[in-house]
DNA sequence: AATATAAATCGAAACCATTTCGATTTAGGA
DNA sequence: TCCTAAATCGAAATGGTTTCGATTTATATT
């Protein structure tokens, strides 16, 4: 549960471990459900007030580039963030309607479809994402 | 290849058939690849001179609502159509990324995927969207 | 064919999350 | 402590999308 591990990534991809990029991970680390960039603006605000929009935007978008954080969106069309506890890992996700809880799968069993795909459709498939919702163990 | 079908699903949606709808979806009957409302704003300006954007993003809404068409996001951001083929069957995506073409793809052996998530995270899966990426048959 | 009316379309403005950019401040190596 | 590239600020712009009152149209009914 320690974030040392995401500002070791973080000094590895060249970025400089400032105050708030640490707050923002200290954040994201306490929750266990994704955030939208005002919520983040928010609870960043009270530890820096008047911290600026446009520094929440550019730090979630670096925090998603080094893989700490992985970006989703949403049917309201608006973006948000979590953060991710297997970065180096292929995995997929599982979303709570009711809570946000987000819940990281490591089994993927695409193979299958990859195969259909390339064989029925001649298709060279190079990536997939699965994403599954529906009510976690808290919420069901 | 006929739209009849849609237009009758159309119908039974309690919409009117209007030479605005029609066309919308013709001209999807003939790509094979999605259409972002800017591009269908383009085309049916062809046919329709001076038709209001505002009137487009209602048609498209519409026709996602009646499961005519489909809805997508992409890394820009923006909103993206097409045509679906089974509307009455759960099935998956393969988008090509150099054409944009689009494959429906009936097969789906997520069971084993959604059992584990039951069992494992003791989580409730109510749904799921796979998106598979790479070249299509003519592409790669 | 004419009428009625709810639905569809127009059009222009508003919306608002996100991006941009030049000025200022800061983290961290030398 | 100094230096400098990186980070942050802040205010404005961006632009895809939505809104809404006015006008037009599809279609069921007479
Ligand atoms: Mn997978
Ligand atoms: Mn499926
Ligand atoms: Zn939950
Ligand atoms: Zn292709």
């Amino acid at each position: 549960m320690t974030i040392d591990v995401y500002l070791k990534k973080l000094k590895e991809d060249g970025f400089k471990i400032t105050p708030k990029r640490k707050a923002t991970i200290e954040l994201f680390s306490k929750k266990k459900s994704y955030l939208s960039p005002q919520e983040v603006l928010e609870k960043l605000g009270n530890h820096f007030p008047g911290i600026s929009s446009s520094t929440v935007y550019r730090i979630l978008e670096e925090l998603q580039d080094t893989g700490i954080l992985i970006k989703i969106e949403h049917e309201d069309r608006q973006l948000y963030y979590f953060l991710c506890r297997m970065p180096d890992q292929h995995h997929h996700h599982f979303i709570c309607r009711k809570c946000r809880r987000i819940e990281e799968v490591e089994l993927c069993n695409l193979k299958e479809l990859e195969r259909f795909i390339s064989k029925n459709l001649n298709c060279k498939v190079e990536n997939h994402s699965v994403r599954l919702e529906g009510l976690c163990s808290h919420c069901k």
